[in-house]
DNA sequence: CATGTTTGGATAGTGACAGTATCCAAGGGA
DNA sequence: TCCCTTGGATACTGTCACTATCCAAACATG
């Protein structure tokens, strides 16, 4: 197919494909004459990735190409490909500073681990961690408590969540896929778990304050409350 | 305290407070003279909370003046105003075209909510549903099953998460506490969250495919394995 | 073969965002 | 008094993900 139908079928501007092109994020389509190219079902199964993961996983574009290199490293094996690409995802950035609160979040971070039994199976740490330990620095200058044991039901939810999201993974039946399930899902469910929980917290929320529902301005009445469609 | 005291407390510039100022992310400090302001302690705390939100939490600064906002409005009550604030926080942009794939993501998120008893306790539904519906079709549309059966153990899990969440919340003695920490905890605990998450999976994927750790390019041996140091 | 349209590639521009740099007049300290 | 700092207003910068414009080579058509 050509650029303008991959164009159509993926919903994808040409010339932001012409953009990923450049990029690197795609593939070059197959050169038939000196100005024209064919790209096949491949190209157009890469873009709806790329898109996925820049549109709904937030990942900068130059971390996308890292990604799908990785991803594509057969270099590495099954495990340190996987590892590769989740790794070369984007994480936030890790402590900058080096105060109190972080050298705390640090040993908060170390001691949950432990608890865990988690351990780093790579030479270098996760920037996995990182993150973590300036997400907790940064609750703990605010005065919330982030010590371990408030983490550990968190890391063991974690826990529960990385099986069920292997168990997708190990589904597909290639490695190839493998790699790319594991990419797409860390990226995407990040959105599809944090909305549960935030829907989640809606309705804890009503369980434990709702019920009321003093609305200003509308005349809905305290009885339909939060059992109301 | 002054400005500059203000921003070596703090660890911000004072270009960026003054910037935060400007967009109203912060009050103004009390007016000495015509050329200078006084700001106390709640400013501190204030300005802590606006950059965790901006840099940890990725929050935009016009949507992290809203949710100030919305979190001080008065007129609303306890459970309202923490709707309020967390519906102002970011989410993701809804779903933008009606194709198959988002009715069918429409479909499962339906199912699901109903599967877990969730109701919308508010007049209209959450942005965080538009989110979860707009992951859904796109993992749809790449091959990845999303139906309401693989995401009800991500449901179990968010509301377990929110159970933790509001208990946090709770612990803190005043009703402004309590929606200032249901934001910070809402948006700060998400980086925690992933970051855990994507440990878990590192740790999971070492349970389930590593082991070996043939690394080329190191001298590392497979009998280390992943139950090295 | 002439001609007009389409195609793909290169280049430069756009808009949003989060700061940052500069300038200025009013205070305050020596 | 003199100079340095302070706070406020304005304009600039860099980044990012596109997007608009050109251009020359093909292809389709008469």
């Amino acid at each position: 197919m050509r650029l303008a139908e991959l164009s159509e079928r993926s919903g994808v501007s040409t010339a932001t494909i012409k953009y990923y092109l450049r990029e690197g994020l795609l593939q070059p389509g197959h050169r038939v004459t000196a100005t024209q190219a064919a790209y096949g079902e491949e190209h157009l199964r890469r873009l709806r990735l790329v898109r996925a993961l820049i549109q709904i996983g937030k990942v900068p574009v130059a971390v996308a190409r890292d990604v799908i290199a990785a991803a594509e490293d057969t270099s590495l094996d099954h495990h340190m490909r996987l590892g590769a690409a989740t790794r070369a995802l984007p994480h936030p950035p890790g402590p900058a500073a080096d105060d109190e609160a972080t050298g705390a979040a640090r040993r908060s971070v170390d001691a949950l681990l432990e608890q865990l039994g988690w351990q780093d199976p790579h030479d270098e740490p996760s920037p996995a961690l990182g993150t973590l330990v300036t997400s907790v620095a940064a609750l703990a200058r605010l005065g919330y408590p982030c010590d371990a044991a408030h983490l550990l039901p968190y890391g063991r939810l974690a826990a529960e969540l990385a099986v069920a999201d292997l168990d997708t993974v190990e589904e597909r039946p290639t490695a190839a896929g493998q790699i790319e399930a594991a990419v797409a899902l860390t990226v995407l469910y990040e959105p599809v778990l944090l909305s549960l929980r935030r829907l989640a917290h809606i309705q804890e929320s009503a369980r434990r304050f709702g019920g009321q529902e003093v609305r200003p301005g509308r005349s809905a009445g305290p009885d339909q409350a939060a059992t109301g469609a």
